[in-house]
DNA sequence: TGTTGTTCCGTTTTT
DNA sequence: CGGAACAACA
């Protein structure tokens, strides 16, 4: 027996906000012992429905360790996760684990997971490594979403589908249309009827644009993140190919199941169709990606995809949360649709009722914030240990305000911008030209940077390129108008050094990085007025470069996995120092904190007005203020502010609404919870519910004036 | 003709 | 703030 094993093994964690205790429970070790002879091969698929804090990461580590401590190969295990922070959490616990138990199998305590990552980057690694076999260039660069709309824009614009007619739907919503597809494994019709009926009278112009999108992905050498997962379905989907990368892993483990979607199941069946060796982990109640083709019906149809069908086993003890969180979390969840199949017990003290806080507006709504963590870090409980979440990121704009001003140090998961901003977009578009000169979207951009060159131009230049192949020297002799001819030859002389085609003089990465740097700063001034500002950006992002090995190392994990916080600090801060955690609802999945309070409660946010629009979208609405509640372990504030901007910016006057409570906390669940208003109510106003409830009343009225 | 400047508009969540 | 559509310049 491994140590693993023993139910006396507690182990003291060491950080403040980690997982429960090291021993695991029936559920989980059966969970973590499942069909373990030494050959994983001898191993039937597995589905473990964890609910959430149910420990289900901590199971999954240990089940990892026990393979190894059985037998199996550390390089042929595949370990796929929702994202990359999940990822080196998860290889970090199985190292933990494994040295602890050091003393018993020491040649175990170095292993490393090979093969652990997102779907999108291990279907890229695989895609470079078999490019050759598929006939794809394994110097394929990859699209990032923005980069996809702007060639599927080229390709719109090229078939006469823009001019023409106003009503042709936009690029994003044509590339909404088409990734739907691709990852639902849907017909285009099916898509277009059920979730965009209003362009379906555009069917066979889509059909034709996505023919021609996929024509020019495939002449250019890039892909998009579908194509990470297409390419990768497909490839798996030949017999010999697919079981040779089948046979490259022992055991494939998937964590969040729920949000995976049809193309992401059909890799896992193509690479193990009887399903040996395969464990999949999730929980259907917090399923929150449907908008990005997630469904719930692969962890619901997962056993019986497999004969005998998969076992399932289900972890309903939550080691989290209090009593009182716990319950009004289930009580909220409980008012689904569709009913769930768990139902999640704690033995925790019953602790406080989470608190619903009435402020006015968004500046009460962050001035009670601060002061009540500024009040709970004097108890002790350190900021790191404390979370602010919300349904979007601009609705922290406030908050992050007040926090400056009062010094207090913050990081931000999710929705960042860094990628989007055009500064950095357009370094990332020399260093991607220059790494795949048939990128058009990339080339398209870096031409128009110079003086006098516009989309005319440059569009001219690429044909010209493309149409003369492997094209060494060929940018020096492109026609350009006359103003640009100076600033001409840098450009050109930059370019060929960057691709290489000057002989041997390629310099080394990140040097080449900073060689483009240069010659961009002395465009900066010309193209933004306010460069000074976008300068510190780019030496930001020369800073992430010099963290990577290589050029298409850089580019390929940059766009796959792009650095996902930002600080009121330029830099990251310092590990030690404490920090408050904002985060969008999205990006704290798996993450928990001591205290977690959920930014505007009400009507319009969550559910956010603009998800709306039928039941399915609710219903994914209600599961993320489920997934926000049960962040929480012992304080869970939810805020309701009366008067919601609509605008969040300063300049646009103060429209807002007069929100009400979300309807996911209707009016009989409110015992489960503790209200309040803040500041407390001069008393002539006090137990006059009456005032608040005409409010609510009248926001439905004047929505339902425009239904 | 093609580039640059101006104005107005909208703004979920993410690999 | 960035994108798209339109207007005005070389």
């Amino acid at each position: 027996m491994t140590q693993i094993m023993n139910p006396s093994s507690v182990s003291v964690s060491t950080s403040g906000a980690a997982a429960p205790a090291d021993a695991l429970n029936p559920e989980q070790l059966a969970a973590v012992e499942h069909g373990c002879g030494t050959s994983g091969e001898s191993c039937g698929p597995l589905l473990i429905i964890a609910g959430a804090g149910s420990g289900k990461t901590n199971t999954l580590a240990h089940r990892v360790a026990h393979l190894l401590a059985q037998g199996a190969d550390p390089g042929r295990i595949l370990l796929l996760t929702f994202s990359r922070r999940a990822a080196d959490e998860m290889s970090r616990r199985v190292r933990r684990i494994l040295t602890r138990n050091e003393a018993a199998r020491p040649w175990l305590a170095q292993a490393a997971i090979a093969w652990s990552g997102t779907f999108h980057a291990i279907g890229a690694r695989l895609l470079r490594e078999y490019a050759g076999q598929i006939g794809l260039d394994p110097a394929f660069t990859i699209h990032d979403r923005e980069d996809s709309a702007d060639l599927l824009n080229l390709v719109r614009h090229e078939c006469g589908f823009s001019a023409k007619n106003r009503r042709f739907p936009q690029k994003a919503t044509c590339l909404a249309i088409y990734s739907a597809a691709v990852n639902s494994r849907a017909p285009l019709v099916e898509v277009l009827q059920a979730s965009y009926p209003w362009c379906a009278e555009w069917q066979a112009e889509l059909r034709q644009l996505f023919r021609a999108y996929v024509e020019a992905k495939q002449a250019q050498q890039v892909l998009d993140y579908d194509d990470l997962l297409l390419y990768w379905a497909q490839m798996v989907a030949d017999s010999t190919l697919g079981g040779e990368i089948g046979a490259l892993f022992s055991h494939v483990l998937v964590d969040e199941y729920q949000d995976t979607n049809h193309l992401q199941a059909a890799i896992l069946l193509g690479m193990k169709p009887d399903g040996r060796g395969l464990t999949v982990v999730g929980d259907d109640a917090q399923s929150i990606y449907a908008f990005r083709g997630a469904t719930v019906r692969n962890i619901l149809d997962f056993p019986g995809a497999f004969d005998p069908p998969a076992r399932v086993l289900t972890l309903e003890r939550n080691y989290r949360s209090t009593q009182a969180i716990l319950a009004a979390a289930n009580a909220v969840i409980a008012l689904a649709s569709e009913r769930y199949t768990k139902n999640l017990w704690t033995d925790r003290a019953t602790g406080e009722r989470p608190r619903l806080v009435s402020v006015r507006d968004d500046a009460d709504q962050a001035a009670f914030i601060v002061e009540t963590l500024l009040a709970r870090r004097e108890e002790g409980l350190g900021l790191k240990q404390q979370a602010v979440l919300f349904r979007a990121a601009s609705h922290s704009a406030r908050l992050e305000l007040e926090l400056t001003r009062r010094n207090i140090p913050f990081v931000k998961f999710g929705g960042l911008k860094f990628l989007e901003a055009a500064h950095v977009k357009d370094m990332l578009a020399l260093m991607r030209w220059s790494e795949n000169v048939r990128d058009r979207v990339s080339g398209f951009r870096a031409l128009q940077l110079l003086a006098g060159i516009g989309p005319k131009t440059a569009a001219r230049i690429l044909d010209n390129v493309c149409a003369a192949g492997e094209g060494c020297g060929l940018l020096e002799d492109q026609p350009v108008p006359d103003g640009a001819r100076e600033a001409w030859q840098g450009f050109v002389s930059l370019m060929d050094t960057l691709a290489g085609r000057v002989a041997g003089a390629r310099p080394a990465w990140p040097a080449e990085f900073d060689l483009a740097c240069n010659w961009y700063q002395a465009q900066m001034s010309r193209l933004y007025e306010d460069a000074a500002v976008r300068l510190l950006d780019i030496q930001q992002l020369a800073r992430i470069a010099a963290t990577y090995p290589s050029r298409q190392r850089f580019l390929t994990e940059l766009t796959l996995d792009p650095p996902n916080a930002t600080s009121d600090e330029a830099g990251l801060p310092l590990l030690d120092e404490d920090y408050l955690i904002l985060s969008t609802m999205h990006s704290a999945k798996g993450q928990e904190w001591r205290a977690v309070t959920v930014l505007n409660v009400v009507d319009g946010c969550i559910p956010s007005d603009i998800a709306t629009r039928n039941e399915g979208e609710i219903e994914e609405e209600r599961r993320l203020l489920y997934v926000a509640m049960t962040r929480a372990r012992d304080h869970l504030d939810l805020m309701l502010p009366q008067r919601f901007y609509v605008s969040q910016q300063q300049g646009m006057g103060d429209r807002h609404v007069f929100a009400g409570r979300s309807r996911f906390i209707p009016n009989r669940l409110l015992a489960h919870f503790d209200q309040m208003s803040w500041p407390a109510p001069p008393p002539e106003l006090q137990g006059s519910p009456d005032s608040r409830q005409k409010a609510i009343d009248l926001a439905a009225k004047m929505r339902g004036m425009w239904d």
